[in-house]
DNA sequence: CGGAGCGTTGAGCAACGTCAAAAGACGTGG
DNA sequence: CCACGTCTTTTGACGTTGCTCAACGCTCCG
């Protein structure tokens, strides 16, 4: 399983159109395993390798003083991160292997002439940054203008669509492997505060999330109640 | 003043060198003014074109149902906008001019063939879009792990950091022309509330917010105050 | 002189954080 | 199998932050 021209290409790597993924599969030289809470890289770190997410969560982290780092991106399977390293070097956050995790490595001395070769896959690639950056002011609009519940139900959501997206999820059953202090530092609030919201969206009906495994009995009104458009994710297909 | 080739390189168009610089400029076909608050463009829409802030301040505002659209980022002087829009094509968020602005227009049928043609040049306006991408990360962090006095200060010192980049702050005044209600859509937070914060920081000696001029007293003080550390921005030199 | 937009203030309340404790889940070694 | 420690989830009590609603003043402009 840890040959890297095994791997399928899965959730936004089908953005790529399939002989473009060739290629890009070409480039990873091999598949790093990592286990739960390793930290991949460090902020400031010159970085001369990014990473495909093949399994598990990648989330980036800025260190706090007080109290655990915030969470302002989480990666799923067919997530680059860290691909703007290659045109920005030095990365302002912690890259950390939330679960278990295998990531395929490429390394931007393999990756420069490529991309220097292909105008179109290099501009594939841009978009996936910039699909990135998307989904990064989806979360500021999450932090800034969602309370609580509506917060957590939209990222619940946003979660399912992205791992869905991946083939890991069918809609109504999704495993999300995240403790309920990383959906804290995502969300903007208290672990405390979560665990009552999580209870009152249970309540409600709207899903339960337990043991790793989130369940949404009826995915539309899961939505409704989450006020969860998925425009922002530039979903493939 | 509405020759594009007049046009100075100012703030973050400091991170391209002079030659590019002038490959850039020579794109621009036109400068456009728009008075305070219109809609350049709208969520949805097709782009065929990609703005650079010339003067004024331009807002990405995401329309709500009930009360004013939140604000997931302001583009100063010397910033792309809606460059994203380039790869991407489609937007998320609406394009508002905050105050009266000046833009110059690039259309993508022009832009294609440079970027085609030089690699260096593709990769630093790609490089561009990932510091957009970088403090909007920003964005999410303030607004889900600050709290209002922090999180206020922290946005304060931003666009002072942002606008001495452009030439347009001296590191102690510089004219912000946000209402009050602007600065509350970009935090997250009410006008009322944001009201009270300023009075606050004005009474604490780090700044005071008045008819569109800021001033702080002491920058290091305030930067302090703030939790700023200005690295995220990646500012040229 | 009269709006319209913006800033300021007050009172009351809901949302959310803090602190503390306990209960379940899970692996480890005896 | 049980005892133990660690990590995670859950709950309670209480304090604070920040929101809501409402009013009023200020300034600019017609």
């Amino acid at each position: 399983m840890d040959d890297p021209q095994a791997i399928p290409a899965q959730g936004m790597m089908r953005r790529l159109d399939p002989a473009q993924w060739e290629v890009v599969r070409a480039a990873f030289k091999r598949v790093d395993h990592h286990v739960e809470k390793t930290v991949i890289s460090r902020r400031g770190d010159q970085l001369d390798a990014s990473l495909l997410v093949v399994a598990g969560i990648v989330g980036r982290q800025v260190p706090q003083e007080r109290s655990r780092g915030h969470l302002v991106s989480l990666q799923v399977p067919g997530d680059f991160v860290d691909l703007h390293a290659f045109p920005l070097k030095r990365l302002d956050h912690d890259v950390v292997a939330i679960t278990p995790v295998r990531v395929a490595v490429v390394c931007h001395r393999a990756l420069r002439p490529m991309l220097d070769a292909d105008v179109a896959l290099s501009r594939a690639l841009w978009a996936l940054t910039l699909v990135d950056a998307s989904v990064h002011r989806h979360w500021a609009l999450r932090n800034g203008a969602m309370r609580a519940r509506v917060r957590l139900a939209n990222f619940l959501c946003e979660m399912e669509a992205r791992l869905r997206a991946a083939g890991l999820s069918d809609g109504r059953r999704f495993a999300l492997p995240l403790t309920q202090d990383h959906m804290a530092d995502a969300c903007g609030m208290t672990n405390v505060h979560l665990n009552r919201v999580l209870r009152e969206l249970r309540e409600d009906g709207l899903c339960t999330v337990r043991g790793g495994e989130v369940e949404f009995p009826d995915l539309a009104r899961m939505h409704h109640a989450a006020s969860f458009e998925p425009g922002y994710l530039y979903l493939p297909q």
